[in-house]
DNA sequence: TCTCGTTACAAACAGGTGTTTAAAACACAT
DNA sequence: ATGTGTTTTAAACACCTGTTTGTAACGAGA
Protein backbone atom coordinates (compact mmCIF):
# COMPACT_ATOMS: atom_id res chain seq x y z
CA UNK A 1 0.00 0.00 0.00
CA UNK A 2 1.08 3.30 -0.82
CA UNK A 3 1.14 7.13 0.79
CA UNK A 4 -1.08 9.04 -1.87
CA UNK A 5 1.37 11.32 -2.12
CA UNK A 6 4.03 9.38 -2.85
CA UNK A 7 2.71 6.98 -5.89
CA UNK A 8 6.26 6.68 -7.75
CA UNK A 9 8.74 3.77 -7.12
CA UNK A 10 11.40 5.20 -4.63
CA UNK A 11 14.24 5.27 -7.03
CA UNK A 12 12.28 7.77 -9.12
CA UNK A 13 10.93 9.59 -6.36
CA UNK A 14 14.63 10.08 -5.70
CA UNK A 15 15.78 10.68 -8.97
CA UNK A 16 12.78 13.68 -9.27
CA UNK A 17 14.02 15.12 -6.19
CA UNK A 18 17.58 14.92 -6.72
CA UNK A 19 17.49 15.96 -10.05
CA UNK A 20 15.78 19.44 -8.79
CA UNK A 21 18.39 19.93 -5.93
CA UNK A 22 21.55 19.30 -8.12
CA UNK A 23 20.74 21.49 -10.92
CA UNK A 24 19.49 24.33 -8.03
CA UNK A 25 22.74 23.95 -5.94
CA UNK A 26 25.33 21.86 -7.86
CA UNK A 27 26.34 18.07 -6.90
CA UNK A 28 28.66 18.47 -4.09
CA UNK A 29 26.70 21.55 -2.44
CA UNK A 30 23.38 19.00 -2.27
CA UNK A 31 23.28 16.40 0.76
CA UNK A 32 21.85 12.65 0.35
CA UNK A 33 20.01 13.73 3.70
CA UNK A 34 18.30 16.86 1.75
CA UNK A 35 17.49 14.74 -1.25
CA UNK A 36 15.57 11.90 0.82
CA UNK A 37 13.86 14.51 2.59
CA UNK A 38 12.83 15.92 -0.39
CA UNK A 39 12.01 12.28 -1.89
CA UNK A 40 9.69 11.42 1.59
CA UNK A 41 12.57 8.75 1.77
CA UNK A 42 15.14 6.48 4.08
CA UNK A 43 18.19 8.46 4.26
CA UNK A 44 19.77 4.60 3.41
CA UNK A 45 17.66 4.59 -0.13
CA UNK A 46 20.34 6.42 -2.31
CA UNK A 47 23.05 3.78 -0.96
CA UNK A 48 20.35 1.00 -1.46
CA UNK A 49 19.40 2.03 -5.30
CA UNK A 50 21.84 4.15 -6.78
CA UNK A 51 24.63 2.27 -5.13
CA UNK A 52 26.97 5.61 -4.57
CA UNK A 53 25.52 9.39 -4.38
CA UNK A 54 28.06 9.54 -7.59
CA UNK A 55 25.69 6.85 -8.94
CA UNK A 56 22.37 8.12 -8.72
CA UNK A 57 24.49 11.29 -10.23
CA UNK A 58 25.19 9.70 -13.21
CA UNK A 59 21.83 7.99 -13.55
CA UNK A 60 20.30 11.47 -13.51
CA UNK A 61 22.86 12.93 -15.70
CA UNK A 62 22.08 9.71 -18.09
CA UNK A 63 18.38 9.95 -17.74
CA UNK A 64 18.26 14.32 -18.19
CA UNK A 65 20.75 13.78 -21.02
CA UNK A 66 17.72 11.28 -23.00
CA UNK A 67 14.95 13.55 -22.21
CA UNK A 68 16.66 16.47 -23.16
CA UNK A 69 17.74 15.33 -26.91
CA UNK A 70 14.57 14.24 -27.43
CA UNK A 71 13.09 17.76 -27.01
CA UNK A 72 15.35 19.75 -28.53
CA UNK A 73 17.74 17.52 -31.08
CA UNK A 74 20.72 19.03 -32.68
CA UNK A 75 21.84 16.86 -35.43
CA UNK A 76 23.51 17.45 -38.77
CA UNK A 77 20.58 18.49 -41.14
CA UNK A 78 20.60 19.73 -44.84
CA UNK A 79 19.81 23.32 -46.06
CA UNK A 80 21.18 26.44 -45.83
CA UNK A 81 23.83 26.95 -43.52
CA UNK A 82 22.20 30.40 -42.62
CA UNK A 83 19.50 28.59 -41.42
CA UNK A 84 20.56 25.46 -40.09
CA UNK A 85 22.86 28.39 -37.93
CA UNK A 86 19.42 29.78 -36.27
CA UNK A 87 18.04 26.32 -35.58
CA UNK A 88 21.13 25.47 -33.97
CA UNK A 89 21.39 28.40 -31.86
CA UNK A 90 17.42 28.12 -30.97
CA UNK A 91 18.10 24.49 -29.87
CA UNK A 92 21.01 25.29 -28.19
CA UNK A 93 19.73 28.24 -26.28
CA UNK A 94 16.12 26.27 -25.63
CA UNK A 95 18.33 23.57 -24.34
CA UNK A 96 20.43 25.81 -21.24
CA UNK A 97 17.51 28.30 -20.75
CA UNK A 98 14.47 26.79 -21.32
CA UNK A 99 12.26 26.24 -18.07
CA UNK A 100 10.96 22.84 -18.59
CA UNK A 101 12.10 19.88 -17.09
CA UNK A 102 14.22 18.83 -18.90
CA UNK A 103 16.36 22.33 -18.98
CA UNK A 104 17.69 20.28 -15.94
CA UNK A 105 20.08 19.05 -18.67
CA UNK A 106 21.39 22.20 -18.78
CA UNK A 107 21.76 23.16 -15.81
CA UNK A 108 23.73 20.32 -14.90
CA UNK A 109 26.13 20.83 -17.95
CA UNK A 110 26.68 23.79 -17.00
CA UNK A 111 27.55 22.87 -13.42
CA UNK A 112 29.57 20.33 -14.42
CA UNK A 113 31.53 22.86 -16.50
CA UNK A 114 32.22 25.07 -14.03
CA UNK A 115 33.19 22.33 -11.03
CA UNK A 116 33.65 19.12 -13.27
CA UNK A 117 32.78 15.75 -11.17
CA UNK A 118 34.13 12.07 -12.45
CA UNK A 119 30.69 11.62 -14.40
CA UNK A 120 31.90 14.63 -16.63
CA UNK A 121 34.17 13.07 -19.22
CA UNK A 122 31.78 10.68 -20.06
CA UNK A 123 28.75 13.44 -20.69
CA UNK A 124 31.31 15.43 -23.09
CA UNK A 125 32.03 12.35 -25.23
CA UNK A 126 27.91 11.77 -25.09
CA UNK A 127 27.13 15.00 -25.32
CA UNK A 128 29.27 18.27 -26.15
CA UNK A 129 31.39 16.54 -28.88
CA UNK A 130 28.30 15.37 -31.21
CA UNK A 131 26.84 19.12 -30.54
CA UNK A 132 30.36 20.91 -31.15
CA UNK A 133 30.51 18.72 -34.09
CA UNK A 134 27.10 19.51 -36.05
CA UNK A 135 28.47 23.43 -35.18
CA UNK A 136 31.84 22.73 -36.55
CA UNK A 137 29.89 21.61 -39.77
CA UNK A 138 27.64 24.37 -40.16
CA UNK A 139 30.64 27.02 -39.52
CA UNK A 140 32.56 25.08 -42.16
CA UNK A 141 29.93 25.64 -44.54
CA UNK A 142 29.66 29.26 -43.48
CA UNK A 143 33.10 29.67 -44.67
CA UNK A 144 33.01 27.87 -47.37
CA UNK A 145 36.06 25.24 -46.00
CA UNK A 146 36.14 21.81 -45.55
CA UNK A 147 38.67 21.34 -42.88
CA UNK A 148 38.36 23.15 -39.04
CA UNK A 149 40.78 25.36 -39.47
CA UNK A 150 41.98 27.66 -36.67
CA UNK A 151 39.28 29.77 -37.82
CA UNK A 152 36.32 27.39 -37.35
CA UNK A 153 36.95 26.61 -34.34
CA UNK A 154 37.60 29.95 -33.23
CA UNK A 155 34.18 30.62 -34.73
CA UNK A 156 32.66 27.68 -33.17
CA UNK A 157 33.58 28.63 -29.80
CA UNK A 158 32.93 32.19 -30.26
CA UNK A 159 29.07 30.95 -30.80
CA UNK A 160 29.14 28.64 -27.83
CA UNK A 161 30.34 31.37 -25.76
CA UNK A 162 27.35 34.05 -26.83
CA UNK A 163 25.32 30.81 -25.57
CA UNK A 164 26.76 30.17 -22.84
CA UNK A 165 27.01 33.32 -20.96
CA UNK A 166 23.42 33.55 -20.21
CA UNK A 167 23.71 30.15 -18.42
CA UNK A 168 27.15 30.82 -16.91
CA UNK A 169 27.36 34.06 -15.65
CA UNK A 170 23.51 34.17 -14.90
CA UNK A 171 24.54 35.66 -11.22
CA UNK A 172 26.61 38.92 -12.39
CA UNK A 173 23.89 39.35 -15.57
CA UNK A 174 20.94 39.61 -13.08
CA UNK A 175 23.46 41.68 -10.43
CA UNK A 176 24.21 43.70 -13.41
CA UNK A 177 20.41 44.50 -13.78
CA UNK A 178 19.77 42.71 -16.70
CA UNK A 179 16.76 40.49 -17.28
CA UNK A 180 17.59 36.93 -18.27
CA UNK A 181 15.62 35.28 -20.98
CA UNK A 182 13.16 32.95 -19.93
CA UNK A 183 10.06 32.48 -21.41
CA UNK A 184 10.17 30.90 -25.29
CA UNK A 185 9.94 34.56 -27.59
CA UNK A 186 12.52 36.05 -25.26
CA UNK A 187 14.32 33.17 -25.65
CA UNK A 188 14.10 33.44 -29.37
CA UNK A 189 14.76 37.06 -29.65
CA UNK A 190 18.13 36.17 -27.90
CA UNK A 191 18.34 33.40 -30.69
CA UNK A 192 18.08 35.97 -33.35
CA UNK A 193 20.45 38.16 -32.09
CA UNK A 194 23.26 35.89 -31.21
CA UNK A 195 22.83 34.26 -35.24
CA UNK A 196 22.31 37.51 -36.91
CA UNK A 197 25.75 38.96 -34.76
CA UNK A 198 27.17 35.68 -35.41
CA UNK A 199 26.62 35.56 -39.43
CA UNK A 200 27.93 38.89 -40.07
CA UNK A 201 30.92 37.94 -37.65
CA UNK A 202 31.62 35.35 -40.13
CA UNK A 203 31.98 37.02 -43.16
CA UNK A 204 34.01 39.32 -41.79
CA UNK A 205 36.45 36.84 -41.29
CA UNK A 206 35.45 34.89 -43.99
CA UNK A 207 36.95 38.20 -46.05
CA UNK A 208 40.03 38.50 -44.02
CA UNK A 209 40.91 34.96 -44.78
CA UNK A 210 40.18 34.92 -48.65
CA UNK A 211 41.89 38.22 -48.60
CA UNK A 212 45.30 36.36 -47.20
CA UNK B 1 62.70 35.25 15.65
CA UNK B 2 61.37 34.08 12.75
CA UNK B 3 61.66 30.45 10.64
CA UNK B 4 63.45 31.43 7.14
CA UNK B 5 60.99 29.81 5.21
CA UNK B 6 58.05 31.74 6.94
CA UNK B 7 59.74 35.45 6.94
CA UNK B 8 56.40 36.77 6.40
CA UNK B 9 54.19 38.20 8.47
CA UNK B 10 51.14 35.28 9.51
CA UNK B 11 47.96 37.47 7.87
CA UNK B 12 50.20 37.82 4.89
CA UNK B 13 51.18 33.77 4.25
CA UNK B 14 47.72 32.99 5.29
CA UNK B 15 46.45 34.83 2.51
CA UNK B 16 49.40 33.65 -0.23
CA UNK B 17 48.07 29.81 0.55
CA UNK B 18 43.97 30.57 0.59
CA UNK B 19 44.60 32.62 -2.53
CA UNK B 20 46.50 29.56 -4.38
CA UNK B 21 43.87 27.26 -3.19
CA UNK B 22 40.74 29.56 -3.43
CA UNK B 23 41.59 30.15 -6.84
CA UNK B 24 42.43 26.46 -7.90
CA UNK B 25 39.53 24.65 -6.03
CA UNK B 26 37.07 26.94 -4.75
CA UNK B 27 35.62 28.61 -2.20
CA UNK B 28 33.80 25.33 -0.70
CA UNK B 29 36.34 22.91 -1.56
CA UNK B 30 39.08 25.26 0.21
CA UNK B 31 39.21 23.69 3.74
CA UNK B 32 40.93 26.26 6.54
CA UNK B 33 43.30 22.97 8.17
CA UNK B 34 44.67 23.03 4.37
CA UNK B 35 45.08 26.63 4.18
CA UNK B 36 46.95 26.75 7.58
CA UNK B 37 49.09 23.46 6.28
CA UNK B 38 50.12 25.21 3.51
CA UNK B 39 50.91 28.56 5.13
CA UNK B 40 52.50 26.59 8.16
CA UNK B 41 50.25 28.41 10.62
CA UNK B 42 48.12 27.19 13.11
CA UNK B 43 44.20 26.32 12.49
CA UNK B 44 42.93 28.63 15.03
CA UNK B 45 44.91 31.62 12.93
CA UNK B 46 42.49 32.50 10.03
CA UNK B 47 39.81 32.76 12.51
CA UNK B 48 41.75 34.94 15.42
CA UNK B 49 43.19 37.37 12.30
CA UNK B 50 40.28 37.12 10.10
CA UNK B 51 37.39 36.76 11.90
CA UNK B 52 35.71 33.98 9.28
CA UNK B 53 36.75 31.76 6.68
CA UNK B 54 34.91 34.34 4.54
CA UNK B 55 36.27 37.21 5.53
CA UNK B 56 39.61 35.88 4.62
CA UNK B 57 37.64 35.42 1.32
CA UNK B 58 36.46 38.69 1.44
CA UNK B 59 39.78 39.60 2.31
CA UNK B 60 41.80 38.09 -0.28
CA UNK B 61 39.34 38.70 -3.27
CA UNK B 62 39.71 42.88 -2.63
CA UNK B 63 43.97 42.48 -2.63
CA UNK B 64 43.48 40.40 -5.67
CA UNK B 65 41.14 42.54 -7.26
CA UNK B 66 43.26 45.62 -6.93
CA UNK B 67 45.96 43.98 -7.99
CA UNK B 68 43.88 43.02 -11.33
CA UNK B 69 42.89 46.43 -11.27
CA UNK B 70 46.67 47.58 -11.10
CA UNK B 71 48.26 45.29 -13.74
CA UNK B 72 45.77 45.55 -15.99
CA UNK B 73 43.72 48.53 -15.96
CA UNK B 74 40.21 48.58 -18.25
CA UNK B 75 39.11 52.37 -17.94
CA UNK B 76 37.19 54.20 -20.38
CA UNK B 77 39.92 55.96 -23.08
CA UNK B 78 39.22 58.37 -25.91
CA UNK B 79 40.13 57.05 -29.30
CA UNK B 80 38.77 55.70 -32.23
CA UNK B 81 35.87 53.00 -30.80
CA UNK B 82 37.37 49.95 -32.87
CA UNK B 83 40.56 50.68 -30.98
CA UNK B 84 39.13 51.16 -28.19
CA UNK B 85 37.44 47.52 -27.84
CA UNK B 86 40.70 45.90 -29.24
CA UNK B 87 41.95 47.10 -26.42
CA UNK B 88 39.40 46.43 -24.22
CA UNK B 89 39.07 42.19 -25.11
CA UNK B 90 42.94 42.19 -24.80
CA UNK B 91 43.24 43.47 -21.42
CA UNK B 92 39.91 41.83 -20.48
CA UNK B 93 41.44 38.48 -21.54
CA UNK B 94 44.79 38.75 -19.92
CA UNK B 95 42.39 39.26 -16.64
CA UNK B 96 40.82 35.90 -16.76
CA UNK B 97 43.40 33.96 -18.96
CA UNK B 98 46.89 35.22 -17.44
CA UNK B 99 49.09 33.02 -15.69
CA UNK B 100 50.25 35.11 -13.52
CA UNK B 101 49.89 35.93 -10.32
CA UNK B 102 47.54 38.47 -10.36
CA UNK B 103 45.55 36.02 -12.39
CA UNK B 104 44.28 34.99 -9.11
CA UNK B 105 41.00 37.60 -9.52
CA UNK B 106 39.94 36.19 -12.49
CA UNK B 107 39.97 32.56 -11.53
CA UNK B 108 38.36 33.47 -8.44
CA UNK B 109 35.86 36.01 -10.00
CA UNK B 110 35.31 32.85 -12.86
CA UNK B 111 34.25 30.59 -9.68
CA UNK B 112 32.40 33.18 -7.89
CA UNK B 113 29.96 33.64 -10.96
CA UNK B 114 29.81 30.25 -11.06
CA UNK B 115 29.02 29.65 -7.45
CA UNK B 116 28.64 33.03 -5.98
CA UNK B 117 28.98 33.16 -1.92
CA UNK B 118 28.11 36.61 -0.19
CA UNK B 119 31.03 38.29 -0.77
CA UNK B 120 30.13 38.59 -3.97
CA UNK B 121 27.23 41.03 -4.92
CA UNK B 122 30.25 43.65 -3.30
CA UNK B 123 32.46 42.30 -6.00
CA UNK B 124 29.86 42.69 -8.80
CA UNK B 125 29.53 46.69 -7.90
CA UNK B 126 33.35 47.04 -7.64
CA UNK B 127 34.47 45.28 -10.63
CA UNK B 128 32.26 44.12 -12.89
CA UNK B 129 30.16 46.99 -13.05
CA UNK B 130 32.34 49.38 -13.92
CA UNK B 131 33.74 47.08 -16.66
CA UNK B 132 30.67 46.73 -18.17
CA UNK B 133 30.09 50.32 -18.16
CA UNK B 134 33.72 50.87 -19.89
CA UNK B 135 32.17 48.13 -22.62
CA UNK B 136 28.70 49.79 -23.04
CA UNK B 137 30.18 53.09 -23.74
CA UNK B 138 33.12 51.57 -26.66
CA UNK B 139 29.31 49.75 -28.01
CA UNK B 140 27.39 52.82 -28.05
CA UNK B 141 30.01 54.67 -29.99
CA UNK B 142 30.39 51.98 -32.33
CA UNK B 143 26.52 51.62 -32.85
CA UNK B 144 26.70 55.44 -33.23
CA UNK B 145 24.13 55.63 -30.07
CA UNK B 146 23.77 57.17 -27.10
CA UNK B 147 21.37 55.11 -25.33
CA UNK B 148 21.79 51.68 -23.36
CA UNK B 149 19.01 50.17 -26.44
CA UNK B 150 18.88 46.69 -26.21
CA UNK B 151 20.62 45.77 -29.15
CA UNK B 152 24.08 47.50 -27.12
CA UNK B 153 23.16 45.29 -23.94
CA UNK B 154 23.05 42.23 -26.26
CA UNK B 155 25.95 42.93 -28.18
CA UNK B 156 27.95 43.84 -24.96
CA UNK B 157 27.02 40.65 -22.96
CA UNK B 158 28.05 38.67 -26.83
CA UNK B 159 31.48 40.25 -26.39
CA UNK B 160 31.80 39.17 -22.58
CA UNK B 161 30.43 35.45 -23.64
CA UNK B 162 32.99 34.93 -25.94
CA UNK B 163 35.81 36.01 -23.32
CA UNK B 164 34.66 34.34 -20.61
CA UNK B 165 33.96 31.17 -22.08
CA UNK B 166 37.38 30.15 -22.58
CA UNK B 167 37.17 30.69 -18.57
CA UNK B 168 34.02 29.12 -17.27
CA UNK B 169 34.19 26.35 -20.04
CA UNK B 170 37.47 25.57 -19.89
CA UNK B 171 37.40 22.22 -19.05
CA UNK B 172 34.78 21.14 -21.58
CA UNK B 173 37.27 22.81 -24.01
CA UNK B 174 40.10 20.94 -23.69
CA UNK B 175 38.18 18.05 -23.18
CA UNK B 176 37.01 18.34 -27.08
CA UNK B 177 41.08 18.39 -27.73
CA UNK B 178 41.00 22.38 -28.52
CA UNK B 179 44.19 24.22 -26.85
CA UNK B 180 43.54 27.16 -24.33
CA UNK B 181 45.22 30.29 -25.04
CA UNK B 182 47.87 30.65 -22.32
CA UNK B 183 50.92 32.30 -23.74
CA UNK B 184 50.68 36.50 -24.05
CA UNK B 185 50.81 35.88 -27.57
CA UNK B 186 48.57 32.64 -27.90
CA UNK B 187 45.87 35.57 -25.67
CA UNK B 188 46.68 38.40 -28.06
CA UNK B 189 45.66 36.30 -31.18
CA UNK B 190 42.63 35.14 -29.26
CA UNK B 191 42.33 38.77 -28.46
CA UNK B 192 41.93 39.51 -31.75
CA UNK B 193 39.57 37.61 -33.34
CA UNK B 194 37.43 38.01 -31.03
CA UNK B 195 37.49 42.12 -31.29
CA UNK B 196 37.52 41.55 -35.63
CA UNK B 197 34.31 38.81 -34.81
CA UNK B 198 32.34 41.55 -33.02
CA UNK B 199 33.54 44.67 -34.89
CA UNK B 200 31.68 42.62 -38.01
CA UNK B 201 29.07 41.29 -35.88
CA UNK B 202 28.11 44.97 -34.98
CA UNK B 203 28.63 46.16 -37.86
CA UNK B 204 25.73 43.54 -39.01
CA UNK B 205 23.33 44.67 -36.15
CA UNK B 206 23.93 48.33 -36.96
CA UNK B 207 22.75 47.76 -40.42
CA UNK B 208 20.00 46.11 -39.43
CA UNK B 209 18.89 48.71 -36.82
CA UNK B 210 19.44 51.61 -39.62
CA UNK B 211 17.45 49.49 -41.66
CA UNK B 212 14.26 49.53 -39.42
C1' DT C 1 0.97 -20.87 6.35
C1' DC C 2 5.52 -20.79 5.72
C1' DT C 3 9.54 -19.22 3.26
C1' DC C 4 12.56 -16.30 0.70
C1' DG C 5 14.26 -12.50 -1.85
C1' DT C 6 13.49 -7.63 -1.97
C1' DT C 7 12.79 -3.27 0.07
C1' DA C 8 12.43 0.03 4.01
C1' DC C 9 13.85 1.71 8.31
C1' DA C 10 16.24 3.77 12.52
C1' DA C 11 20.58 3.90 14.37
C1' DA C 12 25.18 4.26 14.36
C1' DC C 13 29.84 4.86 12.23
C1' DA C 14 34.02 7.15 10.77
C1' DG C 15 35.68 11.13 8.94
C1' DG C 16 35.69 16.01 7.86
C1' DT C 17 34.02 20.87 8.67
C1' DG C 18 34.31 25.82 10.81
C1' DT C 19 34.89 27.61 15.14
C1' DT C 20 36.02 28.31 20.13
C1' DT C 21 38.64 27.76 24.30
C1' DA C 22 42.13 28.32 27.80
C1' DA C 23 46.73 28.21 28.45
C1' DA C 24 51.27 29.22 26.87
C1' DA C 25 54.74 32.15 24.40
C1' DC C 26 56.01 36.34 22.79
C1' DA C 27 57.24 41.46 22.20
C1' DC C 28 57.83 45.52 24.39
C1' DA C 29 57.26 49.62 27.43
C1' DT C 30 57.91 50.91 32.10
C1' DA D 1 62.61 42.47 36.02
C1' DT D 2 57.72 43.28 35.81
C1' DG D 3 53.48 43.87 33.85
C1' DT D 4 50.59 44.25 29.59
C1' DG D 5 48.63 43.55 25.29
C1' DT D 6 49.23 40.69 21.32
C1' DT D 7 49.94 36.46 19.04
C1' DT D 8 50.45 31.34 18.89
C1' DT D 9 49.25 26.85 20.21
C1' DA D 10 46.99 22.18 21.07
C1' DA D 11 42.80 20.51 22.21
C1' DA D 12 38.17 20.21 22.07
C1' DC D 13 33.47 21.43 20.49
C1' DA D 14 29.27 20.93 17.89
C1' DC D 15 27.78 19.95 13.54
C1' DC D 16 27.38 17.89 9.01
C1' DT D 17 28.90 14.53 5.55
C1' DG D 18 28.44 9.78 2.87
C1' DT D 19 28.02 5.25 4.08
C1' DT D 20 27.02 0.88 6.59
C1' DT D 21 24.63 -2.01 9.77
C1' DG D 22 21.17 -5.18 11.69
C1' DT D 23 16.46 -5.56 11.93
C1' DA D 24 11.83 -5.18 10.57
C1' DA D 25 8.15 -5.07 7.01
C1' DC D 26 6.57 -6.45 2.72
C1' DG D 27 5.02 -9.42 -1.45
C1' DA D 28 4.59 -13.43 -3.89
C1' DG D 29 5.42 -18.53 -4.82
C1' DA D 30 5.09 -23.28 -2.71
Amino acid sequence: MMNPLTTNATPDRIMDAAGELFAENGFRQTSIRDICAHANVNIAAVNYHFRDKEGLYEAILQRSFDKCVNCYPIVATDGPPEERLAIFVRMFLLRILGSGQPAWHGKLMAAEMANPTAAFSKLVEQAARPTHNVLLGIVRDLMHTTENTYQVEAVALSIMGQCLFYKHSRPVIELLGIPIPVTQSEIESLAEHITQFSLDGISGVRAVVAHA
